[in-house]
Order: structure tokens, then sequence, then C-alpha cells
DNA sequence: CCTTGAACCTGCGGGC
DNA sequence: TGCCCGCAGGTTCAAG
């Protein structure tokens, strides 16, 4: 389900509804997601005031009052949604936050390749998970300049640099393929010979990711906002599910291969 | 170092 | 209709 765009959306709308709202209580349905939940974990978050919601990363940061905060993943399936204390749970439905206000927050991800973590929020850049990650794509950090040197020491294409969040953090699959077309470059080049086109990779990485924010993301199958709601960019996809159909550009059929264990797609013509 | 492939899970759609 | 297979937006770990 979810890229940065996807993540950002989400973020969003969690931010909009549950900003300044108290947790009241916390009800865990199993023991773990892709990772145990941590030791004590609703008790940790009963009773504190949510201050924020951030991204970093595909990872949503809900900072607490008192210094904590919330760390989620929604993995490929994970989603938020609000819905009345008495409403039915559905299956999958792992946490249920019961808000202040009467409603609840609810976790659902059938894989369960999410997670749910708790650290202190000045720790938060330390924290195991977020020690190995590159720059925000959107940042200033992730400069033309540092993609041309990150580019240039890695013999691998440069699909699979693109979505290593080493590199870059919140390239995933669709976009790492989307952006590959924009600059009109094959995904298997080795990332090194790609480093000259740094300043055309850096700005059509920007701008697929730009558009599909502005897009509210992408709904293939089940990708909803927290407030439920489906995205749009996947109707502007140019390569990304499109195998055998005709490129946009130049109506040769798109292509897709196999490149680290994911489906690639792209245009032999179009992308050298 | 760097890179690939398998593993973790459930659900869906296509082909027979 | 039903079953089996392959496929899916992510991340991590072992092995080459």
């Amino acid at each position: 389900m979810p890229e940065l765009p996807e993540v950002e959306t989400v973020r969003r709308g969690l931010e909009k509804a549950v900003h300044g709202e108290r947790i009241l209580n916390v009800t865990l349905r199993r023991e773990n997601l892709r990772i145990p939940f941590p030791e004590g974990f609703s008790e940790k978050l009963c009773g504190r005031k949510i201050q924020a919601v951030r991204r970093r990363a595909k990872y949503l940061l809900f900072d607490l009052e008192g210094g904590i905060s919330l760390i989620g993943h929604l993995g490929m399936s994970g989603n938020f949604r609000f819905c009345d204390a008495a409403a039915l749970l559905r299956p999958h439905d792992h946490v249920v936050f019961m808000l202040e206000r009467g409603n609840a927050l609810v976790f659902n991800d059938p894989r369960r390749f999410g997670l749910m973590d708790i650290a202190p929020t000045q720790e938060l850049e330390a924290h195991l998970l977020f020690a190995h990650l590159g720059p925000e794509p959107l940042s200033d950090d992730f400069s033309v300049a540092y993609l041309k040197k990150a580019l240039a020491r890695r013999s691998g294409p440069i699909k699979n640099a693109l979505m290593d969040a080493a590199l870059v953090v919140g390239v995933g699959n669709i976009y790492a393929c989307e952006a590959l077309f924009g600059a009109k470059i094959s995904p298997d080049r080795p990332a090194g010979s790609v480093s000259g086109k740094a300043e055309i990779v850096h700005e059509s990485i920007r701008k697929v990711l730009e558009e599909a924010i502005q897009s509210g993301g992408s709904s293939l199958r089940d990708f909803l906002s927290a407030e439920g709601k489906a995205g749009y960019f996947q109707h502007r996809f140019q390569v990304y599910g499109r195998e055998g159909k005709p490129c946009f550009h130049c109506a040769a059929p798109i292509q897709r291969i196999r490149q680290a264990g994911r489906s690639t797609f792209f245009c032999t013509a179009c992308q050298k």
C-alpha cells in the first residue's frame, strides 16, 4: 500500500483528526505485528494527549505529551480508520485507540507487515529503525550533489538504488518505476553510469512524489487515507502496472522485468 | 562493502 | 464452482 505519498496522505488526515486528542484507552487484539508490541504498550500511551503527527520515511510518528512518541509503520497493507466506539470491529483490526471525543482510531493490517513501537521523542533519530535511513527526498539534505555521489559508488541497477532507504527514503516500487520513466532512464542501468544524470533523476523523483502527494497518493487495491478516501495518482501512472499496454509517449508496449524480486515496468524505447 | 533472494503474512484474480 | 498459482505498495536478514 504505502510509499511516501501514501504515508504523507495518511499523516495529514491523522494530524487533522487527532491533534490535541487524548488517548483514553488502547486495546491490542494480538501480541505482535511484524515485531512484538513493546512491553507495557497500552499503559505507556494511556492518558496522553497527541501533540503532533509527523512522518520519517514511511514511518508515522505520533508525538505525545510527556516526551514519548508512538512509531507506526503501515507495511504493505496497514491502514488507520476512525469509527464509533460501538461499531463492530473487522477482521485484522489489531489496535484500537479510544479517544477522548468518544470515537476510536483503529489500526487494521491484514498482512501484518506493519509495526508499532514507542520511544522517547528526543531519541527518535537514534532509534534502531531510523539509524540507517538516508535523507528525505523532499528535504534539502537530498541534494543533487549528494545523489550524484551516492549513485557513483554503486554498481547495482539504478532502480534498486532508488528503492534503497539508505540512499533515499520513501521511494518504493511504484515511484521508482515512475521516476525512472520521467527521467528517461532504463531501470537496469548500473547506478554508477547514471551519476552524470543525477540532476534529472533528482528532479524526476521529486516531481513524481510531489504530484502523488497532491493526488492523495495511489490506491491500487486497498489504500485509503485516514479519512477513508482513495487516492487518484494511479490514474496518472505512466508505466507501473501497464505491462503490454502502449507507452503514452511512443506507443511501444510497456515491458515488465524482475529486479531484486520486484516487478519493474518501463518503456524500452523511451528509457535508455 | 555491495547485492540478491528468501522470509515474514493474507487476499485477490487468472487460468484450468 | 473450486483449486492452485502467482502476484501485491515493505523491510530485514542471511548468504554470495
